[in-house]
DNA sequence: GTTAGTGCAAACCATTTGCAGAACG
DNA sequence: CGTTCTGCAAATGGTTTGCACTAAC
């Protein structure tokens, strides 16, 4: 549970306590390749402080989208991920294999411009997840008709 | 419960059954201007069909996305959101005062075409629904940190 | 010392499942 | 008539809540 450093000061900048159950989510998903659900930062941030909630993990998890330290994404059944929060950036999912691959924000930002020119909308930083089919798995048809 | 000529043959011609639950919760969807919630679609379908079970709701609403007659869409907190398929478009949400607005796929079809160039990702036809200010929450600020 | 934050156990609620009966084709 | 689909009731499982206790400041 290292990470200490990295996010204390914004912590306490805040008036919010230090404890070591937000470290050590904050240390599952700063070191995490791959958005978590709530179940899964929990078996992962057991490991390195045994003894943690998962209604703990829970408020945390929230406690930290309230204040910008992570993220939360609904992915496609409604089923939340989360991912600590860093320079904008989507992902595309494989509906096939599941993969996940990151895209840089720079190559929708044009399209947010738009979106916003035409509707008057101030956008959030959203983060956008799109569904498809990978380079490999659109080689490996003969699928059960997903697109 | 009008409808049915509009989506009988589609269903028929499948080899499924036209069922009056089916029906019902297509017209349901097909004459709102909100996307809902299955709990929602079922209170509604049961005004024209009373006795219809929240169970059959949540079949019927699965049954229909997987054969492209509905959306589903997962909204930011993992609430799921149904829509009747049709023209490709998108969702704009006010964070404030849950204005939605759609924004017609024209305006994002070249990102798309930019990612997937960039990815090899074929992406599916996906709904995108992104959060922001709308214009008259953006005059009348003074919220309590949303952005 | 105060108060925010946590653990525990119970409550909650939307969704899913098994099975017997209804109704579509 | 055979099979798909529905209703019912119970189970499920992820998430939330109340409250007493712990620990950060």
């Amino acid at each position: 549970m290292t990470c200490g450093s990295e996010f204390a000061p914004h912590l306490r900048s805040r008036g919010f306590r230090v404890t070591t159950q937000r470290l050590a989510v904050l240390h599952v998903l700063r070191h995490s390749t791959k958005r978590l659900s709530p179940g899964q930062v929990w078996q992962q941030a057991c490991l390195s402080l045994p003894g943690l909630t998962e209604t703990t993990v829970y408020r945390t998890l929230d406690f930290l989208v309230e204040n910008g330290l992570a993220w939360r994404i609904p992915l496609d059944k409604g089923h939340l991920v989360y991912e600590i929060a860093g320079p904008r950036h989507h992902h595309l999912i494989c509906r096939n294999c599941g993969d996940e691959m990151q895209v840089d924000h720079s190559l929708v930002s044009r399209m947010y411009a738009k979106l916003e020119a035409a509707s008057g909308y101030q956008l959030s930083g959203d983060h956008m997840t799109l569904f498809g089919l990978c380079p490999e798995c659109q080689k490996s048809k003969r699928l059960k008709g997903v697109t």
